[in-house]
Order: structure tokens, then sequence, then C-alpha cells
RNA sequence: GGCGGAGUAGCCAAGUGGUAAGGCAGGGCUCUGCAAAAGCCUCAUCCGUCGGUUCGAUUCCGACCUCCGCCUCCA
């Protein structure tokens, strides 16, 4: 089934086909975190967003290549490098070790390529020299080099593919106002800054002058570097359509000539508890702050995979209780289904997915990623398995078929297993005592131990089989 | 002011010109000595408000109300 997305660059839906003549590989680039501080749970949409587009597409069949920058210089990174008297290196360091552990705590699959600016200076420098070149760069009095919109509109070239922009009228608000740049139009940006005191240490030669890169040259020179001049899709959120992406396509097309990106895909931003974050509503949060609530990684992922991916969606703590309770239903079931699959003396080898599941689910993606309609597949199957495992006519052929359809989706999902918790022998010792007490009917000293239990976090379940221990 | 997105049950959230998926919470039931983050069932005469088009509108059109994003370095 052919996979729909929504190219905001045509504003509307199309059937998503790679470059790539054998309709194979794919290049993906996603603008990736810079590094100043920890990622908040905005940031984090974004990264499972784009996590989640390479798994659709890899479930899809495609050879995908998926590059994620990280830029470790930049005006709040410089600032917060002179405040704590460090190193860039020791600054940004800190930071990306830190983004790519909750990277991995949220089940993001890593990227094949994560560039960093500072390692690509001279690329950085290469494609602002060829813009200079071709006459849609400048350098201006205060020594920094400049993108000249007029210039490159005068060549022909579109500037504003990704929204509709009024030039003429670009409101001259505060943060213009308060531009000590000497560009010769507001609406230039910057391709290389020059050295100023406050930099610090932190600046390279180039043919320009001693300074550094501006910030979206970086993704444009290392793009093209990593998937070439012309690649498949860019994602990154919504707010970065303008001017960041803009200003990407800008350099790009005007440095080669050749069109940039086939499909762009932006993902939404998110409330938190109705409103917009901020610190001083104390609705801010780092994965970290969720972790340290006694929220997994699996719980926060799974419920920024609930909502479409345009839309804006509500994080909320009471969802993340929700979505403890719906992965627990997922695991419950796909644990019964595994314990009747893969028993020994009935275990199937290589069984067939069974396709109900994955077409629905299949539909519900190439639908330009329909992540609801794909959960409620989930969960409507989640509910026949139960059905058909209560009655006991599902055989371990059915399971193992179940089985293998789950894990076909689950690579997309990306919401792995419950980690299995060691028991601790306190806890088997107070479960066994229980047991002893129950089958001596007192069942008063029991429930006290069921209780207990609870209390340290443990609940019990009898089943036919004998009891079971859940770590809550 | 310009451009764009959104208002669906207690909460989150899909969707459609023909009468509202799914999850959580709630309620009922089953299993159980009793239970259970165990299982099943149930849960919107109705989709921001008011008009219009239509045999029929939550869906299309118009107005209004409310919320949100971007408009030069923000995911």
């Amino acid at each position: 089934m052919a996979l729909k997305l929504f190219n905001t660059l045509t504003r509307s839906v199309q059937e998503f086909a790679p470059l790539d003549p054998a309709g194979k590989k794919v290049g993906m680039y996603c603008c990736g975190p810079t590094v100043y501080d920890f990622a908040h749970i905005g940031n984090w949409r974004t990264f499972v967003f784009a996590d989640f587009v390479r798994r659709t597409l890899e479930f899809s069949g495609y050879d995908v290549q998926h590059v994620m920058n990280i830029t470790d210089v930049e005006d709040k990174i410089i600032k917060r490098v002179r405040e704590n008297k460090t190193t860039l290196r020791d600054f940004t360091g800190k930071y990306e070790t830190a983004f790519l552990d909750d990277l991995k705590a949220l089940g993001c699959r890593e990227p094949h390529q994560k560039p960093c600016a500072t390692d690509h200076i001279p690329e950085i420098i290469a494609l602002i020299e060829k813009l200079v070149t071709r006459g849609v760069a400048y350098q201006a009095s205060d020594g920094s080099v400049y993108f000249s919109i007029e210039k490159y509109r005068g060549c022909g070239c579109h500037y504003g593919q990704l929204l509709k922009l009024n030039l003429d009228e670009l409101r001259t608000g505060e943060r213009v106002a308060a531009d000590e740049y000497e560009k010769e139009s507001v609406a230039d940006f910057a391709l290389w800054k020059a050295r100023v005191p406050d930099d610090g240490d932190v600046f390279w030669p180039s043919p320009f002058g001693e300074g550094r890169p501006g910030w979206h040259i970086e993704c444009s020179a290392m793009s093209i570097k990593a998937l070439g001049e012309t690649f498949d899709l860019h994602l990154g959120g919504e707010d970065l359509k303008f001017p960041h992406h803009e200003d990407e396509i800008a350099q790009s097309e005007g440095a080669t000539g050749k069109p940039f990106v086939k499909f762009w895909l932006h993902g939404a931003h998110l409330l938190v508890e109705g409103k917009k974050m901020s610190k001083s509503l104390g609705n801010f949060f780092t994965l970290r702050d969720l972790l340290a609530k006694g929220f997994t990684g699996r719980e926060v992922r799974y419920l920024l995979l609930t909502a479409h991916y345009r839309e804006t969606f509500n994080f909320t703590i009471d969802g993340l209780h929700g979505a403890k309770s719906a992965l627990a239903r997922i695991d419950e079931c796909v644990g019964k289904l595994r314990e009747l699959a893969e028993s020994p003396k009935s275990k199937i080898q290589n069984p067939k997915p069974e396709a109900a599941l994955i077409d629905r689910f299949t539909a519900a993606l190439a639908d330009d990623l329909n992540i609801s309609a794909a959960w409620a597949a989930v969960f409507e199957w989640v509910r026949e398995i139960n059905k058909r495992l209560a009655d006991s006519s599902l055989s371990a052929g059915d399971a193992g078929a179940a089985l293998a359809a789950w894990e076909k989706v689950e690579s997309v999902l990306g919401i792995g297993v419950k980690a299995d918790a060691e028991i601790p022998a306190e806890i088997t010792a107070l479960a066994e005592e229980r047991t002893a007490a129950k089958k001596a009917k007192d069942f008063k000293r029991s429930d006290v131990i069921r209780d207990e239990l609870k209390a340290k976090g443990w609940v019990i379940e009898d089943t036919p089989k004998g009891i079971k221990l859940k770590k809550i």
C-alpha cells in the first residue's frame, strides 16, 4: 500500500516515492537538538515523531539513511560556556550525551549519522564561498557574511516555499529592531558571524575572517554532505518552517541550483496540561523530570505517539497514568500469547504473520501516518486475542501467527517490552508465605501479605498456573 | 495586523454528506476464599455558537466566540 504523507511544500497529502530509481533507498534528515540544556518534552515529541517516520519507512520496506544533526555552536551555547567558565566541547559534550541517553530511553532508533556543526566547519565555509561566488551572499562592514534574499529572488529563485510570506511587509518587530548586525535588508540572514569579544575562544579562521557559522548553514552543509544535493525527506518541528527551513532551502538551492528536498514534514507542538509549556506554570518537563516521577520512557513514548503528528497534542500527567494502564493491557496480552506460542511442545517455526492486524495497521499508517487508527487496530486485536485465549480457541499455531504480526507492528511502535523487574528475595519470600497461608486457608493472613506486597510495589495475581508477581 | 492550525464523552483522541474508532477513568459482570494493573460487557440522540446549502450536515459554506502556532536564531 502506498504511503501518503502531508508535504509542507505542496500543502497537500501526496504519495511518497523516493528519488532512488530502484525505489529502495530513502534519505531522511531531521533537525536535531541544540545542546545547551536537557531536551524538554516538546522537543521529544518531534524526535519521537522522526523516529516513528523512520520506522514506518523501514516497515514499508525502504532502506533508510537517517541523519540527525547536533547543533553544538550557537548563541545560547556560547553564552552559557562563558557563564560557566567552561569549554565548548565540555559543555556541549555533557548535553549531547544526555540527549543520546534520553533518545534511547524513549525507544528511538539511533540515527545512522549524527553530524556536529563544529566537525563540519570546512564544508560550511565551502558552501558559503559558493554562495558568495554565485552572488547571493555578501560580506557586510561588520565582517559577517549574509545571504541576500533579494539577489536570490533576482535569479528567479523562490523564497517562501514552505509558507506564504509577504516580504515587503515583514513586520519589523522588536527582535528585528534589536538586531545589531549590518545587513542590507532585514530579511537577510547570517551565514558566517564575525568574531566578537564575547565569543571567547569559540571561533574558526575562514576566508571571511575569524568567526563562526550562522544557524541555518550547518544543516545545509551537513545534509548535502550526508545525503546529496537533493534528498527525500526533511523533518522538524513546525516552528522551524520559518525562518530555519526556508533559509536552508534558500542556501542549498542558491548554492546547487537544484531542488533541495522532495518532502518536508513538520510536527506540531504540544501543550502541557492544556497550556503552553512554561517554567513559571510548572508544566515544563524534561524527560528526566518524568522519569524521576516514576514514569518510564516507553510510557512517555506511547503518550507522545497517541495523537496525529500534525495536531497540537495535550500532554498531561493524567495521560501518562493512562499510558501505563494501556501498555499493561498490551503487555498482558502479548505475554500470554508468547507463553502459548513458545511452549516447547507446540512451538511452530517461522509462523506466517496473521494478516488482519498488519493490514489494518498498514492502512492506517499509509493514510498520512494515522497513528490513532493504528492504535485502534492494535487494541481491537488485543480484545479479539483475549477472547480467544479465554475460550481456548487459539491454537499454538494461531498464537505464533498473532505474535509474528504483533512483532511487525511493534517494530513501528517501538514500545518494546516491559523490562523484567528482578524479583527481590524478600518479595519472593512474602509471596511464598502467602501461598502457604492460602493453602492453610488462613485468608486473613494471606490478604495482609498481599497488602504488604502492594505497599512494597508488587501486585500478586492468582492464576490457574499459580501466582504471578508484577511490579507496579 | 498578516499567514496558518484547532474546538468531538469526565480526560486524551480518530473519523465521515447517511446518523460517532480507540485508550484512560467510571459502571456492570466473570474467574476467585476474597481479589487483581486478569478477562468480558457497557459508557456521546450527538461533534464550540448561530445561520445557510442539502432528502439528509458533526462533516460543505458564511458569520461569530474561544484556544494555539509562525511572522529573524524556538521542537
